[in-house]
DNA sequence: AGCACGCCGACT
DNA sequence: GTCGGCGTGCTC
């Protein structure tokens, strides 16, 4: 017997291997094989009968039966179709480790059947938690559920959770516990011991036997799509599995991707949302013209100490994104005429460039719409926010949440206890700070102005889950130069619906997604210009393919001898299948020794 | 991705 | 004269 084999590798064939008469081998499974000078594990893929003289015969067994089941295997192959990456990559990204030595075995792959087809549910608003809980009580009665988060912390959170909630044990299958354990977990539900999992990417795949229930929590946090293998969204995922296997699947979000929103008007989804649920004051503050100086409007300085004075806690969030280039006084965003996302200042060269259509203008000296002479990068840091805020209130307790000072615990545990009475953060400290009284964005300008199409998408999530997050009674101020923008007004009246209505509209208008797919290209080489040439001929190829828009290569960096260039493309729901034959000769062969291609289906962010 | 093979500089 | 740089190409 031949075996095909795929490995955790950039090469987009199988392997083929001779198996010893005295093993038997079924496709799912994983065996250890000779590759170049070692043994590696990977995944049988097919098994076939034929000429096997010529072959090297596997070594052994990885477990003693197969891990995926025909039809996981089978989505497995349309994830790597799907994410135009390698079948081996994407499935080692999927499983747990193998064991060391193959004596533990494993239970066959659960049966997977079929009921009736169910649209997946979209859950929204207020009390949705506590919503979903129930209907997973109910149907923990009678299936299994899986549940994925998009962090580790959340999992773990989950996992505590559910196994309160369905007063039974939860199997966790994501990196937060060790590989071992996690093997052990996805052979218990495999057996049927536990019948609900827990887990983030990596529990995609979990044999929950179907139909079943599925989870993905938060479907719009960015970090279900992390970089690296499986390069997809994990809802992408979910809602494939939940349809070949008849499962239910829930989609939780405050702020639903756009997405996730479109399909569910067009009735794809079903959406549950609840009535409004409290909602704090949201106040606005305009700060074109004002603010060069101090990161505190007179607005916020006031609601700060207010409550301050009533013991309520405060968060001030901060973004530190600094590309694109506004007036200080009308706040007028330099965009490009033709794609109309922001274009990126560079101060060395006095210039705006567009990263989509690689257009670059000179910076101008004046607002093209004001004329006002105020066009400046703009943002505050989170010492300088800190600074100000212990001049203004110095007899409180002020502590810092970002990427520096989180080392150690210290800061989280200063939050939880309530040590600190004004912390001043990134968005993740959101997260890390429960119940403050009053949110305050200094400048959550540069998150409008990102010089991508979703930045209207995160600065209303950020907005929405800060809203979500304060204490009953609370407040939000905002300070803004676009205190017009349909995020900003949208999150402040907390009205959900009306933001889609207006992104979806600018999405159609200039065919992003949902309406048309993003694949991002980036070459890189080492030699000077390779990497620029490579691109050129892979863009001609691309080109050539019609019927897909295709931006000629961008150095990704600055200088124009960039090692790295990148081409954006968009098409239909097709795109991968159609991209997949024009990119392969250039995956397979690395075009005259230098130039790596990397490809990137629907990216999360356009970085 | 690893890892070996292969052709050009500074060292015992 | 060798040791070793990483540039190039292959792994059933």
């Amino acid at each position: 017997m031949i075996v095909d084999v795929v490995f955790d590798l950039p090469v987009p064939h199988p392997f083929s291997y001779r198996v010893p008469s005295q093993l038997r081998v079924t496709p799912g499974q994983r065996v250890r094989a000779p590759l170049g000078t070692q043994a590696r594990v990977g995944l049988v893929v097919a098994t076939r009968e034929g000429e096997e003289e010529e072959l090297k015969p596997i070594v052994g067994l990885a477990e003693s039966g197969p891990i995926l089941s025909p039809s996981q295997l089978e989505l497995t192959r349309w994830i790597a179709g799907e994410s135009l990456s390698s079948w081996g990559s994407s499935v080692s990204a999927l499983l747990p480790p193998a064991p060391r030595a193959a004596t533990e075995t494993t239970p066959p792959p659960p049966h997977w059947s079929r009921s009736s087809e169910e649209r997946p549910w979209l859950l929204t608003g207020g009390d949705r938690e506590r919503r979903l809980l129930a209907r997973l009580e109910k149907d923990a009665e009678t299936r299994g559920i899986l549940v994925l988060a998009p962090e580790i912390d959340q999992a773990a959170a989950w996992a505590d959770r559910l196994s309160a909630a369905l007063k039974g044990p939860v199997a966790r299958l994501d990196s937060g516990v060790a590989g071992r354990q996690r093997w052990h977990a996805w052979m218990r539900l495999a057996r049927g011991v536990v019948r609900v999992g827990v887990g983030t990417r990596s529990a995609l795949l979990a044999p929950v036997p179907a139909p079943a229930t599925l989870v993905v929590l938060d479907e719009n946090d960015p970090a279900h799509k992390p970089p690296g293998p499986p390069r997809i969204h994990s809802r992408e995922v979910m809602l494939e599995r939940a349809k070949r296997d008849t499962s239910r699947l829930y989609l939780t979000a405050g702020t639903p991707s756009v997405e996730s929103w479109w399909r569910s008007d067009e009735g794809e989804f079903h959406r549950s949302e609840n009535g409004p649920s409290p909602w704090p004051h949201v106040a606005v503050v305009d700060v074109r013209g004002t603010l060069r100086t101090h990161p505190l409007s007179p607005a916020l300085r006031h609601a700060m100490k207010e409550t301050l004075s009533a013991n309520g806690r405060v968060l001030l969030l901060v973004t530190r994104i600094g590309s694109a280039m506004a007036c200080g006084e009308c706040g007028f965003v330099l965009r490009c005429p033709e794609c109309r996302i922001a274009m990126v200042f560079s101060r060395a060269r006095r210039e705006l460039a567009c990263r989509l259509c690689r257009r670059t203008d000179p910076a101008p000296e004046t607002c093209p719409h004001c004329r006002g002479r105020q066009l400046a990068p703009l943002g505050w840091g989170t010492e300088r926010v800190e600074q100000a805020v212990r001049a203004e209130v110095p007899r409180y307790r002020v502590a810092r949440y970002d990427a520096e000072s989180r080392r150690g615990r210290a800061i989280t545990r200063a939050m939880g206890e309530g040590s600190a009475h004004v912390v001043v953060g990134t968005r993740a400290a959101l997260k890390a700070f429960h119940g403050p009284a009053l949110v305050g964005f200094i400048s959550p300008d540069p998150i409008l102005r990102l010089p991508d199409f979703r930045a209207g998408e995160r600065a209303f999530a950020l907005f929405w889950a800060a809203a979500e997050r304060v204490a009953e009674g609370g407040r939000v101020v905002i300070q803004t130069q676009h205190p017009t923008h349909y995020a900003v007004r949208a999150a402040a009246g907390q009205e959900l619906a009306s933001f889609y209505k207006h992104e979806l509209k600018f999405r159609a208008e200039l065919g992003y997604p949902p309406f048309r797919r993003i694949c991002l290209i980036t070459v890189s080489g080492r030699a000077d210009g390779a990497a620029k040439r490579l691109a050129g001929d892979l863009e001609r190829e691309l080109q050539a393919l019609g019927e897909l828009t295709v931006y000629p290569p961008a150095p990704l960096g600055r200088s124009p001898k960039a090692l790295r260039w990148q081409i954006v493309l968009k098409g239909g729901d097709d795109l991968p299948a159609r991209l997949h034959p024009a990119l392969s000769p250039f995956l397979a062969r690395r075009r005259e020794g230098r130039g790596i291609i990397e490809v990137e289906m629907d990216p999360v962010d356009l970085a």
